[in-house]
DNA sequence: ACCACAACCTGGCCGC
DNA sequence: TGCGGCCAGGTTGTGG
């Protein structure tokens, strides 16, 4: 699922159940989800320890435990966080189960095996590479303005780059190109001032907006508990291809672009 | 610094 | 029904 908002909503959605709580016991089914330290050793130093918060950094999840260690987790693309009761049946793709003191469960699915969890006592080895957070009242426009100088890949590639800004993936990347009006083929450095304001707003309207509606929620598989998000029914080009652009009607192009599909309205982005 | 591509994985969908 | 090919909201590593 998960960009920024998805992320985001995970965590607002985990932080009632999990801040206070103390781990009792890890189960790891497949121990290649855990990224760093061994799946021993993390089940060894997790237990006993309590959950002083919940956290996000970019599209990482944070929870700084007692004793200075974090415990860091990325969906990437088909992982996902429920709590749920300890008798509750096994989901087929459950990778981890964290046991908790209360009688509930922290549960890490993952179809696609591509998430990843570390223990660490220093996150900011991992998400220090991290660009700045885009909704942070500190991320200007000026700041945008000079991530890009410099930089002649396409401006969708940029935006993708996670050491330029943190959080947007496919999905939002496309819409907030739309919104600004940005062919996403252009050279991240051929953009005009006004160009980088007006996708410094769209980043943070959209993002903000994407939250509100608890992001998008696209593929079937997608277990309950995380409430379903909304913003889905917002988007105007994202998997549109052919049909009207929302502003012109001219019918929204497809083009792969860094690997990936890449939606837009060749009249309106320019 | 950039690009292309493969790898990591599973599973849905489409056409034959 | 089966099979091959393509697709998928992410990231990393390789080689050019």
């Amino acid at each position: 699922m998960p960009e920024l908002p998805e992320v985001e909503t995970v965590a607002r959605e985990l932080r009632p159940h999990l801040i206070g709580r103390q781990i009792t016991k890890a189960t790891v089914y497949w121990p290649r989800s855990i990224a760093c330290p061994s799946a021993e050793e993390f089940s060894k130093l997790v237990c006993g320890r309590r959950i002083l918060n919940v956290a996000r950094r970019g599209k990482y999840l944070l929870f700084p435990l007692a004793d200075g260690w974090t415990l860091l987790i990325h969906l990437r693309m088909t992982g996902n966080l429920h709590v749920q009761p300890t008798e509750h049946p096994l989901n087929r793709h459950t990778r981890v189960i964290l046991s908790l003191d209360d009688g509930y469960t922290l549960r890490f699915t993952d179809q696609r095996k591509f998430g990843r969890l570390w223990l660490t006592q220093t996150p900011e080895a991992i998400v220090g590479k991290l660009g700045p957070e885009p909704l942070d009242p500190s991320f200007t426009a000026r700041d945008l303005a000079t991530r890009l100088w410099g930089r002649r890949a396409p401006i969708k590639a940029v935006l993708l780059d996670q050491r330029c800004i943190a959080g947007l993936g496919n999905i939002y990347a496309d819409e907030v190109l739309f919104a600004a009006g940005i062919d996403p083929r252009r050279p991240a450095n051929s953009l005009t001032d006004t160009e980088v304001h007006r996708l410094h707003a769209a980043i943070r309207t959209i993002l903000a907006e994407a939250i509100r509606a608890k992001g998008s929620t696209l593929r079937d598989y997608r277990p309950p508990t995380t409430g379903s998000g909304q913003f889905q029914a917002h988007l105007q080009v994202f998997r549109r291809e052919g049909k009207p652009c929302p502003i012109c009607g001219t019918p929204v192009q497809r083009v792969r672009l860094a690997q990936r599909s890449t939606f837009f309205c060749p009249h309106c982005q320019r």
